[in-house]
DNA sequence: CCTTTGACTCACT
DNA sequence: CAGTGAGCCAAAG
C-alpha cells in the first residue's frame, strides 16, 4: 500500500498533490498492473472489482494521476471505456502512444477502437477472484 | 467554500 | 436505436 504524498517511484517525480490518504489510486493501479499482456479492461470493470464504491470516473482520474506523475509501471493503455474505445488516448504523451502500445501487444486497434475488444477483454473480477 | 468538470456508465425517453 | 440526464467522487477553479 502506497501512502499519500510520498514518493511513488522516482526521487525526482513532480508528483503533485494527488493522494492524501485515499488508497483508491493504489487499488486502481494494482488492478491495472495485473492486466495480462495483450489484454485490456474497462474503467467500469476496475471500479466494479473495487466494489463499485467509486464510479469509473475515479479510475480515469487515477490514470490521469499516472500521467501526471512519473509513474510508468501502470499500463494505462490497457484501460479503455466499456466500448473498447481509446477514450484516454488524448491524455498520453503522444496520443498515438496508447494505440501504438496496444498494437505492440497484438491488440487490434482501428479508428481508436479495439476491434476484438470482447476477445481481449480481461475482467479483474474474474482473474483476481470475486 | 461552492461550482464546475472529467480518461465513465447506466437508465430512461 | 440514438440522444439526454443523472449518479458517481475527487480535484481544480
Amino acid at each position: 500500500m502506497i501512502v499519500a504524498k510520498k514518493k511513488i517511484n522516482s526521487p525526482a517525480d513532480p508528483l503533485p498533490v494527488l493522494f492524501k490518504h485515499t488508497s483508491f489510486f493504489e487499488d486502481v493501479w494494482e488492478v491495472v498492473k495485473q492486466i495480462p499482456k495483450g489484454k485490456v479492461t474497462s474503467y467500469g470493470a476496475i471500479a466494479k472489482y473495487l466494489g463499485a464504491k467509486s464510479s469509473a470516473r475515479m479510475v480515469g482520474w487515477a490514470m490521469n494521476a499516472v500521467n501526471n506523475s512519473n509513474i510508468k509501471d501502470i499500463p494505462a493503455h490497457r484501460v479503455v471505456n466499456r466500448n473498447g474505445m481509446l477514450s484516454g488516448k488524448a491524455h498520453f504523451s503522444p496520443p498515438e502512444k496508447m494505440e501504438k502500445l496496444l498494437k505492440k501487444e497484438k491488440i487490434k486497434v482501428k479508428d481508436d477502437c479495439i476491434e476484438n475488444f470482447q476477445a481481449v477483454f480481461w475482467d479483474p473480477s474474474e482473474d483476481l477472484g470475486l
